[in-house]
DNA sequence: CTAGGGGTAAAT
DNA sequence: ATTTACCCCTAG
């Protein structure tokens, strides 16, 4: 009919992520109710929020609730050795269901959101050193480039080894390198179409990104978080980004204490990175090419 | 309305 | 052939 198949956007499914975030995995009908999302999703159902969390899931995870014969993957080209020591030991569960009512517990582990990585895979490609660039270059690029949390170098090291565990990264000497298999394929999504919150009578906005940045598949994210701050005023955008730094600390120090892989504690101290880096964005007005603060 | 299970057809 | 958006159905 008319619509053969309307996949879905980065932005959409930013959207899905931060709805399930603030509302939890399930209340589609609110996410798709709540003003913040339905700019986005408008176009969504409540059930197709439903089948796309579960088509998510099970791709992020390999076991949602629709997996059954998923374990086909991709036949590597590894020249090398392969050995994938895949140990399953995955519990982070797709449907966090976070205890809401009664006392606010930070336990949300919501995998999603590779802010950092990016960040750190920019800092290397800009900076283009030979042979690879240590943590302290690409740490301070970032620093420069961004700010710096005060757990940051932790969360650099962190991340760094977790890239390097995973194949993204490759590690020599001392330097990091982006693996050469690194597919940068990501989506040719270059003109980004924002609605403006509330009525449509005013057309589409659109935002031609890729001014001098990489080409690096971050902007939906930060478009995302910045959407939500768009009301905020400049203290509690700045608080937001405090509280942000903190939680991440907190999901750290957890992580450390269990003596985990600290997978759950990365989602959320990207999840809080990436808020608090467009807070700080926002507020130093270096939004490139929209304004944001406007209020209707 | 939601969770799931099942399925289909369209993109890749 | 796989992935994925959508659909249908049933039980809560």
């Amino acid at each position: 009919m008319g619509a053969p198949k309307q996949k879905w956007t980065s932005e959409e499914e930013s959207a899905l992520k931060a709805g399930v975030v603030k509302h939890g995995a399930g209340k589609w009908r609110t996410i798709l109710k709540d003003p913040e999302f339905s700019s986005v999703l408008y176009l969504r159902s409540n059930v197709d929020l439903k089948d796309k969390w579960r088509n998510m899931s099970v791709m992020a995870n390999g076991y949602g609730s629709r997996e059954k014969a998923r374990l086909a993957l991709k036949r590597v080209q590894h020249s090398s050795k392969d050995e994938n020591t895949d140990s399953d030991e995955d519990e982070s569960g797709d449907r966090p269901l976070p205890s809401s009512s009664g006392s606010p517990q930070i336990a949300a582990s919501k995998r999603s959101m590779i802010r950092l990585d990016n960040l750190i895979l920019e800092a290397i490609n800009k900076l283009k050193e030979p042979g690879g660039s240590n943590k302290t270059t690409i740490g301070t690029y970032i620093e420069e480039q961004y700010w710096a949390p005060p757990n940051f170098k932790r969360l650099l090291s962190m991340k760094l080894k977790y890239l390097t565990q995973t194949g993204k990264l490759v590690k020599t000497k001392r330097k990091y390198r982006i693996a050469s298999s690194n597919a940068t394929s990501e989506k040719k999504k270059v003109p980004t179409v924002l609605r403006i919150e509330g009525r449509q009578t005013s057309p589409p906005i659109r935002v031609d990104y890729n001014k001098d940045e990489v080409i690096v598949p971050t902007k939906a994210q930060i478009d995302l978080e910045i959407q939500k701050m768009r009301n905020m005023t400049p203290q509690e955008a700045a608080a937001a980004a405090a509280q942000a730094v903190a939680e991440a600390e907190a999901a750290i120090a957890e992580a450390e204490e269990a003596a985990k892989e600290a997978e759950a504690a990365e989602a959320d101290a990207e999840a809080a990175q990436a808020f608090a880096e467009a807070a700080m964005k926002t507020l130093k007005g270096r939004n490139s090419t929209q304004r944001l603060t406007l209020r209707t």
